[in-house]
DNA sequence: TTATTATATGAGCACATACTCAGATAATAG
DNA sequence: CTATTATCTGAGTATGTGCTCATATAATAA
């Protein structure tokens, strides 16, 4: 067992496996984007448009409608998805027709759901 | 372009379309495990904890180490991971060693990873 | 042009959460 | 037993965030 202190008063037991972690880690801009990513996923709200968009398009007004929430809230909440391009809309009139960019949040969802299914 | 006011002044604009996405709606238990879970993959001290897990098992000063954060605000961390059932943990003595306790984490981080790498 | 409809946006507030700190537990050594 | 080591945990705090409200913008209609 071997005692190491560093300026920030750390213990470090296995130095090797720190070693090799530090090797293996993610870059801070990597780290911040997957987070971001997750984190849009893990807002009921958010997720229920996702869910929702998965299905078919949708304008702000029906979300808003499913949801049971304001418009503004769900706007607010597009925006962000939007951001971090998980959403993707096209104009009709004046109406915004809402829908996935990609497969991936399908993808994250169901293996979301085998883990929460699995530990039930 | 129809209108429709109920009690909480939400207009909805397609009727057909909010009436498909109820029936397809996930319960609400449903939808906070999965927040829960994607939520605990938001945070870059978690991400970064689960991330080394993957490679191999490590104990809770090591992660602290590696991480540059104090034991205790890994063990907090590693409580909510635990309780989501995302890691576990063997003990060795007065070592506890956590490892991942799925192959779910990984199969989620590796997809968003795809996600942040298409859209840059 | 003005009026209407659909959506976007900034400010403010209430609540959530990630950390620190102090102290409590659990296993082992002497 | 006591001392030490590794980890856990509750309370407090500072920051983050999801909503509401008021207002702004964009497309269309009259």
């Amino acid at each position: 067992m071997k005692l190491e202190n560093d300026q920030c008063q750390c213990r470090t037991i296995h130095d090797d496996k720190v070693m090799e972690a530090r090797q293996r880690e993610l870059g801070e801009e990597v780290t911040d984007d997957l987070c971001q990513t997750f984190k849009a996923l893990g807002d009921p709200s958010r997720l229920k448009i996702l869910w929702a968009l998965e299905y078919e398009e949708m304008c702000v007004c029906d979300l808003a409608a499913l949801l049971r929430i304001s418009e503004s809230a769900v706007s607010h909440q597009l925006r962000l998805l939007r951001t971090l391009r998980l959403v993707k809309n096209r104009r009709e009139g004046t109406i915004l027709y809402y829908r996935l960019a990609d497969e991936h949040v399908s993808q994250l969802v169901r293996i979301a759901m085998e883990h929460i299914s699995e530990i039930k």
